[in-house]
RNA sequence: CGGAGCGUAGCGCAGCCUGGUAGCGCGCCUGGUUUGGGACCAGGAUGUCGGAGGUUCGAAUCCUCUCGCUCCGACCA
């Protein structure tokens, strides 16, 4: 491609409203363009990166047995409605009507759509097991979209849905899958963890997530530093384990806290440590509210709670109804007298004489103990990990990283096959519900991530398989006859050796080229001047590296086919 | 959903408090000089000041409403 045919406007300043560095260099290279809030248009370039991914992972998924299909982005509400998650899905989804008044959506994943087409058209254990995949454009109306690519409403993504008809059938279909994602992700250059994951709003029985390693990731993931346990801190576990204290009980106290709303006031105001002053949280499961305590060191894991009482939704309280419930103002909780269920992590269970609120305003308690102050419904894992947290496979420590969440495999079983009723007869006869497994890849936040661990104060930094373009030729002087027929031949035998490549053309001082280079990262650059025309030489510069060398005219393009061939082959 | 902030030229911003009919830098167009890391000189074009209503002789500026965008929070016990 000519720079001068080309459509790559780029920007010297930083647009105002990009916060992270992927969302910045993207729209200063001219690749993204937003048109509403996380809603993009992607430019040439930018598509360019998104075909890249898109047919890294067709090829792995094809690979794996997979087969591509394209389903509609319009869903009708019927398929939403047989599966309850018109209901259960909230704002999230986009409803509209058409002009007849019938309800439709656009498709956030597709669950629905395939298993109706499925069910359709599998009768039989003969048909299955069956992998069903697409690229498409989802729409999901997110709370707070952000960061560009990286959290848009509409987003392309890759979803693959499993069909089989045993459990080690499907075992076997998310292992594939497994393996596939790990290609993927190798073959883009990301450095990544996969990590147990909690199953969320897709629901099911077991997930990996697929995290790349960022500083600006917006999930938390917690690792062993001795073993390869991994996992979401939503799911990460947390190890049972402690001395009961044998202290001697003291009597309950009641102690004037004014104002003293954090757990840091009132260990200040009432001289104890936080890990002696329980917290109580009210939090409506379900709609329907319950008590649940954590040491006052440690934090509240709202997945925990909901998975522990098998419900859909878990949020803390609105100020209203924690008045409602306990009488007594936010900050004020406490478990003695409280007439809810009273859920309380493991570290609680260990404590004497702790300091909790009095369920009115300005009150605290302390030497409260179990049993004889209050009675606990259940004690269970409710907290999130932390570092520096026991491991429960070996003997290893919780370290923690952030990471972007850019793959997620679920293993579903028969959720949605048993509510949609898509069954199969087995050998015998006997009708049976299909056993699912649905399998997510982010394309454009796959690409997001890469520029996240891949760029330096210049600009991006492609890694070969992900780039836009192979080779960068940059014609210093056009305008001197001998410079530009030399950047032109160069240009034709690239081509002609099927290198992808940007020729930059342009009329334009150096340094303007050189920046540009810099920012739209291109991995090799190619530079042809005057001083090295006169003597038949290049010079080749890698983005990544910086290294620099002087290269004979003459052997420059297989000396380009070589790198590209070895970093494409890996 | 709660809180904060911002909408003025393609981009980045000033002007608003204290009302008088819009400006700076970059970019863009023309001509010239330049050409190995975002050049210089001269000339030029570009705005329903997000929208609607109100106050006023007069509104980018004050008031009301509205739309859009961004950030923070949703861990408060």
């Amino acid at each position: 491609m000519r720079y001068t045919d080309y459509f790559l406007p780029t920007l010297k300043e930083t647009p105002a409203d990009a916060e992270v560095v992927s969302h910045q260099l993207m729209l200063r290279a001219g690749m993204i363009r937003k048109n509403a809030a996380g809603v993009y248009s992607y430019l040439p370039l930018g598509l360019k990166v998104i075909r890249k991914v898109e047919e890294i992972v067709r090829e792995e998924m094809n690979r794996a047995g997979a087969i591509e299909c394209l389903m509609p982005v319009a869903n009708p509400a019927e398929l939403w409605q047989e599966s309850g998650r018109w209901d259960y899905y909230g704002k999230e989804l986009l409803r509209f009507k058409d002009r007849h008044g019938r309800d439709f959506c656009m498709g956030p994943t597709h669950e629905e759509i395939i298993t109706d087409i499925v069910r359709s058209h599998v009768k039989s254990y003969r048909q299955l097991p069956v992998n069903l995949y697409q690229i498409q454009t989802k729409f999901r109306d997110e709370v707070r979209p952000r960061f560009g690519l990286m959290r848009g409403r509409e987003f392309i993504m890759k979803d693959a849905y499993s069909f089989d008809t045993t459990e080690e059938g499907a075992n076997t279909s998310y292992h594939k899958m497994r393996e596939a994602y790990c290609r993927i992700f190798e073959r883009c250059g990301l450095k990544y963890r996969m990590v147990e994951a909690d199953s969320g709003a897709i629901g099911g029985s077991f997930s990996h997530e697929f995290m790349v390693l960022a500083e600006t990731g917006e999930d938390v993931v917690i690792s062993c530093d001795s073993c390869s346990y991994s996992a979401n801190i939503e799911k990460a576990l947390v190890v049972d384990r402690g001395e009961r204290a044998t202290a001697a009980l003291n009597p309950v106290e009641r102690v004037v806290t004014k104002g003293a709303h954090t757990v840091a006031d009132v260990s200040k105001m009432l001289n104890l440590d936080p890990a002696q002053i329980v917290k109580t949280m009210i939090v409506m499961v379900d709609e329907t509210p319950v008590a649940v305590l954590i040491r006052g060191d440690h934090e509240l894991n709202l997945a925990k709670i909901k998975n522990l009482l098998g419900a859909s939704v878990s949020e803390l309280a609105t100020v209203e109804q924690i008045e409602k419930v306990t009488g007594g103002p936010v900050g004020f909780s406490g478990p003695v007298g409280l007439k809810l269920p009273i859920y309380a992590d493991n570290a609680v269970k260990y404590l004497r004489n702790m300091g909790v609120g009095g369920n009115e305003k300005d009150i605290h308690l302390e030497g409260v103990n179990l049993e004889r102050d209050f009675s606990v419904t259940r004690f269970a894992d409710l907290r999130n990990a932390a570092a520096g947290d026991p491991c429960p496979h070996c003997g290893g420590r919780y370290v923690n990283t952030r990471g972007i969440e850019v793959g997620h495999i679920f293993k579903l079983g028969t959720k949605y096959s048993e509510a949609m009723k898509a069954t199969f007869l087995d050998a015998e006869g006997k009708s049976k519900d299909i056993i699912m497994g649905c399998y997510g890849i982010g394309i454009g936040r796959t690409a997001a991530a890469s520029i996240e661990q891949n760029h330096d104060e210049h600009g991006m930094i492609w890694p070969l398989p992900l780039a836009p373009f192979q080779v960068q030729v940059v014609v210093l002087n056009p305008k001197d006859d001998a410079v530009r027929t030399a950047g032109e031949e160069l240009y034709r035998q690239l081509l002609e050796n099927k290198v992808e490549v940007l020729l930059d053309d342009r009329d334009e001082r150096p340094g303007i080229k050189f920046k540009d280079a810099d920012l739209i990262g291109v991995p090799l650059r190619v530079t042809v001047g005057a001083r090295g025309v006169a003597e038949g030489t290049v010079e080749l510069k890698e983005r990544a590296g910086g290294e620099q060398s002087v290269v004979p005219m003459a052997d420059i393009v297989s000396r380009l086919k070589q790198q590209i061939d070895a970093a494409l082959a890996s």
